[in-house]
DNA sequence: CGGCGATATATGTAGGACTCATTTCCCCCT
DNA sequence: AGGGGGAAATGAGTCCTACATATATCGCCG
């Protein structure tokens, strides 16, 4: 099968492309670099977490430069193979964590109103999801979480600090994510959130002040819910708080265009 | 836990959690350039086989070096989304192009088997929700895609391609992912695809042979809910699909391990 | 003993020079 | 006039060098 250059008809509009079997394909560099940097994970039987060569050490062990490397890096970076950390080094990844890649939202335009709506959308199916099967697999320790995180925001709420109310906001939904036992939902609630934090003209959250109250609330719903192990209602308590979230947000919006 | 890219508290296994919010982690300039790659690919309309700016265009347009549009491209092009041809130029990936990037699959990584059952989990709360919404959102010309990719694949199916069966089961599900309407589902539909081909022991995905007759009643029982409307059958039908896959999967471990 | 700042180490960013595959196009030859 | 071939142009691939910036380590000083 050939690697990534070359292949597959198209076929769809193309006019002419007439597919000339150009077999010999150039591979390049990086590409051999990224397979002996896997070989050579495996040959050294470094597991998940440890620390691999630097990149210079790649380079002059393979044979080529630091910018060789440094794309085949890249490469195994972006499949969720290795890890980079600036000032840090090179790790071999753990299995969590791979969905990341974190660059999804490819269509994202910050403006487009029916994007947020989209986005608020996606999050409802994953933190839906995430909810219901917290709700039969949460450990002790994911409901402490939880709780404890709900608190948080509540407390934030209550003394008007706004940044720790987002962060407690943050924090109840990654803990509820994380409390189904399934690491690429908390890979999707995680891009998700940063997404629209990334992307909201207003503020970070939908959540800017008239809801807080609610969210508060909601919240409470959600962790009863989970904490009871009544994974529907777990489902719906989640759906519902990010429809009140998405109507605030919208409220919000009409205050600003209007007045 | 921690994410891709670094980031929040983790705690989790830790010894010292001591959790100092490090609120902001770093994120890498490559990692944003490469999202607003694919916002300029949006942006400009470009369509899949659509040439792109070169390097240099693309530096001086997002303002920065060549050095880190191109890493910015190798993860791209890892993933899937664009291709880099030396002495032609770069090039919108056409989706069924990935299953060309998967030579990287070759290598194990860890694969234990509880990964694989949580992906599938994944891949059926993505698919259930694109399915359901497709029901409700297919237009005349996504329809026509969907039907057209379960024919290939039957068509592959029938023939005994199994090369050709994996193009159209590929195509089918991303074909329903678009006809959500929401591009957040359709990179998380196909990001998953990615995961599995590149985690999967076994072939491919995990309709290897026995499945494959079912394969393709499900995905026709899957195209009729959605040209139905049938919002609630589609996510159904969706949901079965996936489980049988799982099943069969499964066997395919039990019959390799044993005899 | 504890904190704090210099230093060392690593990845990240910038830019220049050059190689090599591919395409284009013009000129020359038949 | 038409076709073939080779030079020039284009654009990705490779190498290098220098510097920026995040992180860890160690040792000095109180």
């Amino acid at each position: 099968m050939d690697g990534n250059p070359v292949l597959a008809a198209t076929g769809s509009s193309a006019s002419a492309p007439a597919d000339t079997q150009d077999t010999v394909a150039y591979r390049p560099g990086y590409e051999r670099v990224a397979e002996e940097i896997l070989r050579l994970i495996a040959e050294l039987k470094l597991q998940p977490g440890d620390r691999m060569p630097t990149e210079n050490q790649l380079a002059s062990r393979l044979g080529t430069s630091r910018t060789v490397v440094r794309e085949a890096v890249k490469i195994l970076s972006a499949i969720g193979r290795i890890r980079a950390q600036k000032g840090r080094g090179l790790f071999v990844a753990n299995d969590e964590g791979m969905l990341g890649s974190s660059l999804w939202g490819s269509f994202f335009l910050p403006t487009d109103l029916d994007h947020v709506y989209r986005l608020f959308e996606f999050r409802r199916v994953q933190e839906a999801a995430a909810s219901r099967l917290a709700a039969t697999r949460a450990t002790p320790a994911d409901l402490r979480a939880i709780e404890e995180a709900a608190e948080t925001c509540r407390e934030g709420h209550l003394t008007g600090q706004r940044e720790l109310f987002d962060r407690g906001d943050d924090e109840f939904h990654l803990s509820v994510a994380k409390a189904s036992q399934n690491p690429f939902l908390v890979d999707a609630v995680r891009e998700a959130r940063r997404l629209q934090r990334q992307s909201s003209t207003i503020g970070l959250h939908g959540t800017v002040g008239g809801h807080a109250e609610e969210a508060v609330a909601e919240h409470a719903a959600i962790y009863q819910a989970i904490k009871d192990g009544d994974a529907e209602a777990a489902a719906q308590a989640a759906t519902l708080h990010l429809d009140q979230t998405l109507e605030d947000y919208r409220r919000e919006i009409q205050r600003r265009v209007f007045g």
